[in-house]
DNA sequence: GCCATTAAGTGGGATAGAGTGGGATAAATT
DNA sequence: AATTTATCCCACTCTATCCCACTTAATGGC
């Protein structure tokens, strides 16, 4: 399970570290290899993160819907049309398509964010204007804290 | 159970010492592993702190609803996303990562405060204007705790 | 009550590892 | 063949972690 946020720095190379609590939970599977989407919340764009082994299962809940409902294609263009296989080098770093690094604007500053089976990657800027308006939502809505048992 | 409140300072190096009544609650569940994430109340920014089996329970009871839910996905980047875990050092010590440190704005006077099965860590002042508005809507109100089925 | 002993909380140096940057080589593209 | 892109390798910096030491507060016996 990935858990918690990091500041880390793309270089000039598209290259980024993956935080090493996060690759502890990727070398626990076995298996390095990762595949990346593109996602987005609130209108702003980021990217997901899948361990492989995650990302199959997936798959497999996506092959088990209706395959030519209307919203499914949509969805299916969007998102598993997205998908790029990584592996994670020596040093713990992937290197982000450049496909995905436009579409996510990802710029220098970026942060990781962690989101139970897998985690996300965003811009640093595009990052605080989404977690500003998370924070604001719940703090407006304290009873959805308290449907889940909080 | 976690029980009082707790006056300590965090050092240069963002350590924290866990009161050692804290502790000793780790210490009768084996595992003194926590996690720590964001939390606000009233408008104030503090980090909420579980011991690891409990927030486990949690993440089960989160993995139960839609992923994609718009509102999940909110509560997800904001609370899930801050989640981070982290070990008692042999002296009773947490690192507080750093965005978490900022995030509380902690500076040096450190207010640690039992919450049931958690504990709640907050910046001094923070916390001494949390507890007079909490005790001024009291005393205001004297209903407020008729109300709550007390 | 008073002193001795232990434990709790705090501070700082040393070390290993994480994160980052850049050059060199290999692979792919044109 | 030439240019670009990806991979591999090495080097530097910074921080988390480990270890030890000090201070103060709590505990126990006389």
């Amino acid at each position: 399970m990935f858990r918690g946020s990091f500041e880390h720095t793309l270089d000039t190379k598209g290259r980024l570290s993956i935080p090493a609590r996060f690759r502890e939970v990727l070398l626990g599977k076995g298996d390095e290899r990762i595949v990346i989407t593109n996602f987005v919340i609130d209108a702003t764009r980021c990217l997901d993160v899948y361990p492989l082994d995650e990302w199959l299962r997936f798959e497999e809940e996506i092959r088990k819907k209706p395959k030519f409902e209307r919203r499914m294609v949509l969805f299916q263009n969007y998102y598993l049309g997205g998908a790029c296989e990584c592996a994670v080098d020596k040093h713990g770093r992937i290197l982000i398509p450049p496909l995905l690094r436009q579409y996510a604007s990802l710029k220098r500053d970026i942060v990781l964010v962690s989101a139970l089976d897998k985690f996300r990657v965003w811009d640093k800027e595009a990052w605080k204007k989404v977690f500003a308006e998370a924070e604001e939502k719940l703090m407006q809505d304290p009873d959805f804290l308290g449907d889940l048992g909080l």
